[in-house]
DNA sequence: ATTAAACATAGACGCTTATCTATATGAAGT
DNA sequence: ACTTCATATAGATAAGCGTCTATGTTTAAT
């Protein structure tokens, strides 16, 4: 399995705001102005925190108007689900090499 | 969801050379000698990461002789599984609150 | 055209982290 | 007792991260 890859993305939601967000998105589409009401930290702080999990490919964002529309991206989801059930199981990717 | 828990657990495991370690000992227990021999950094090092893996409640370590036999903890797998179905599903603990 | 609202960017600051070298500890064999 | 092997600890260093203030950009409304 691809180490750095999977690296990357777990520590672009290692961060117990960025989890929030995360969870705030799990339930659908928010604009930055209502994610920022749930947390205590600034708006470029939010900003930013946007950017890590645009770069990182789990969220989308979509300009309407004014407002960025954030979105989960699914194919992140099923992504990251394989890359956890690849790490614990001892499956033939395993980095043992052996053959259980 | 408990997002300062969690997010220690993910940062744990969100370094590379650590995630290899997790893969290599889903296979089975393993001392850390036999770990080293997997990568290019010194003993020290090894002998660091694992002590963040320990104190995150990922992996027990047992004192054999000379040895040091590190094992993965099936509670922290569970633990981890379900943190991450809770994230990414739109439950009743979910942030935003929502009735779906 | 101005203004206001929503968001992004730049730069700075303090804290954490991953790594190293050097050294200590602890168990086992001679 | 002394040495050797396996591992831990201490301290240093360089890089990365989360946050802030200040400012820029873009869109829409007046």
């Amino acid at each position: 399995m691809d180490y750095e890859n999977f690296s990357k993305q777990l520590k672009a939601i290692s961060d117990p705001n960025r989890l929030k967000i995360v969870d705030l998105l799990s339930c659908g589409t928010l604009c930055a102005c209502d994610l920022l009401e749930h947390f205590e930290f600034t708006q470029p702080t939010l900003s930013h925190h946007m950017k890590i999990l645009q770069e990182a490919g789990i969220v989308s964002a979509k300009r309407v108007g004014k407002w960025q529309h954030y979105t989960l991206e699914t194919s992140f989801i099923t992504d990251f689900n394989k890359n956890v059930s690849t790490l614990f199981e001892n499956g033939p990717e395993c980095a043992c090499h052996c053959k259980k």
